[in-house]
DNA sequence: CGCAATTCAATTGCGCACAATCTAATTACG
DNA sequence: CGTAATTAGATTGTGCGCAATTGAATTGCG
């Protein structure tokens, strides 16, 4: 697989490689969510929802806006979802003084006591999918490469 | 990275690095909606839209659960994304004749004459990624092996 | 044969994703 | 200062994604 290819017949490789690419991080994607979600359900948390708690417990009291850089969402997609988590109790919805443009979403003590749940969560996912710490880091900074740079092109 | 870690330390860099695997899996599978999506407008086709186009491409006259199968979806999503697939005069959606549970799914012309534009939408996105060949079959592996490994667990 | 279990697809309901649009607040600029 | 441009968040509309239910067709088993 290593040998080099002539460039006349590596063009329909590479088209086949790359569609193949795309079936195989959409499908890995969704068997993620898939996994996670019976494991959450007991947490009363989406696979998002628990994305977005996650960068709470990370860093507490962030507006809407860089909740939706970190992860990638936008407004649309945050507005109901953080109105959900603030309907369970897990945080709480406040404008900011100084700039009331901004809403500030921050954990309450329930939202912030679930963590503890999580981590175990998180490690039973560790077992499920049953990878070498090296291959996990190999694969989160492949993607994270690969999702680099089709953002700088967009 | 790679020094061997006490098992004690161990535990806590698990979990920091599975969770980064999550957002690094999530991450890059919208950026790669994203970055087909204005690609695929001409074509008048969603990414899943896409998907299943190329699963017809592949092997046309397909039941139903078949597509299902290779793209990880139920009946619930493909019957309506089928059926705008037909409006847009791509499909036709016939019951097969011997067994009346099955619904066939067959290319049109139209669905067929398709498959040339979609070819350069491929070869644009390969582009777009910009990674060799040989990085982009080790992604393809891991993540066809990492999603193996959760759909086994289930 | 006859009835139960299974299989396939469609439907319903909920929760993302995201484009487009809207409103309100803030900043920039003449 | 005052208006234009920008920014943050909410809302609306479309399209997945999936669990649960339904209904029709087929298969299996006594």
């Amino acid at each position: 697989m290593k040998e080099k290819v002539p460039a006349a017949a590596s063009q329909g490789f590479e088209i086949k490689l790359n569609t193949q690419l795309c079936f195989a991080i959409y499908g890995a994607a969704h068997a993620f969510t898939r996994t996670y979600k019976p494991l959450l359900e007991p947490l009363g948390l989406t696979y998002p929802q628990y994305l977005v708690m996650i960068a709470l417990w990370e860093d507490d009291d962030q507006p809407v806006k860089a909740i939706g850089d970190r992860l990638g969402l936008d407004s649309g997609t945050l507005s109901p979802l953080l109105k959900r988590l603030e309907q369970s109790g897990l945080v709480l919805r406040k404008r900011d003084r100084d700039d009331e443009r901004l809403v500030r979403i921050s954990l309450t003590e329930k939202g912030s006591d679930l963590r503890l749940q999580a981590l175990d969560v998180t490690e039973a996912i560790g077992k499920a999918i049953g990878c070498g710490l090296e291959e996990a880091a190999a694969l989160r900074d492949a993607l994270i490469s690969l999702r680099e740079r089709m953002d700088d092109r967009d």
